[in-house]
DNA sequence: TCCGGCGATGTAATAAGATAACGCCATGAC
DNA sequence: GTCATGGCGTTATCTTATTACATCGCCGGA
């Protein structure tokens, strides 16, 4: 299962797909999946999803404050939003972007999996990727160590394909 | 070639090897390598990786400067230790914890090596391993998106063989 | 030798990211 | 109604990182 909702590898919203949908499918996934844990989805941690879907991009959380402040037409503490991150981050509704201190959408909520994500260094895109390999080699790897494993990250760096073709 | 060069694996100070022969070791590398490159490896960036050596946990940038402004015996600017830590992690001497904002020797500079960590989050050792099975994964996946890496990152949170010994 | 360039360092200020401490209020169980 | 719980607001503070600008020292060319 790679968690890919979009055909074109690394694309977003510059490629003209209806992201309008992508919203709506998210704040959809996550009211059901918090209905279904008797998690509470408040008016709250649902627009800072919102926001969060805003884009393809990891989004910082003082980018998100601010958007919060403007449609709630009044300055919100750092301390809300990042309360909000934390409920959605313990969901699996939000990961985090260890090596940009960024937040993004998840693309598979719900689903089991290891948040694995590929980010272009030109366009900010990230890609939610699960690659069992992946998985796989951590897991025997940290078996060899006998290391018991929590949470593993993997962020790779790099250049989309739409980026190399811009600057070849 | 797992980099690890404690053979009791995940173990550090505690286990009492001698590791002031650890950081001579480092310096006595990063000073070949950087000869070998016509790069300066001033006093001031050697005295920061000596203190990077300090132990085998990630240090943050704050700590080191701490370390740093005692040893000198005069304040230090933060820049100071950045502008140090940003040549050393340049050429490969040092790794940057991405999830924990902090700054670890690598334990095999020179070698290509992508650096991957298992981070314990109770005593706080990482171990830098550069399994072969994971760069494969992460390069095929890449492929397969047409993505090109430039900087893989592969940090896994666990808990280590001695704590977990410790709190069974 | 003197000069100019360049890389390394010093100094100060500030940005960006995250958390601590405290209290109020809505919800729901009893 | 009463009480406990969890969510949220407010304020202050902490950690991490960077920007802007000045200075120093080394090295090659004039
Ligand atoms: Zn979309
Ligand atoms: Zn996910
Ligand atoms: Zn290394
Ligand atoms: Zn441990």
């Amino acid at each position: 299962m790679t968690a890919d909702p979009h055909p074109t590898a690394g694309s977003a919203s510059h490629h003209g797909h209806d992201h309008a949908h992508c919203i709506a499918d998210a704040l959809m996934r996550a009211d059901a999946l918090c209905a279904e844990r008797g998690a509470r989805l408040t008016a709250l941690r649902r627009q800072v999803l919102e926001l969060v879907w805003n884009s393809h991009k990891p989004r910082g959380a003082y980018a998100i404050l601010e958007d919060l402040s403007q449609r709630e037409g009044k300055a919100t503490a750092p301390l809300t939003v990042y309360r909000a991150l934390e409920f959605l981050v313990e969901h699996g509704l939000v990961h985090r972007i260890e090596s940009l201190n960024a937040y993004i959408g998840c693309a598979a909520p719900g689903a089991v999996h290891s948040g694995q994500f590929l980010v272009c260094e030109t366009c900010g895109n990230a890609v939610e990727i699960d690659d069992p390999r992946i998985r796989a080699a951590i897991g025997t790897i940290a078996a060899e160590h006998g290391f018991q494993v929590s949470r593993p990250t993997v962020e790779v760096r790099g250049t989309c394909t739409d980026c190399q073709e811009k600057t070849p």
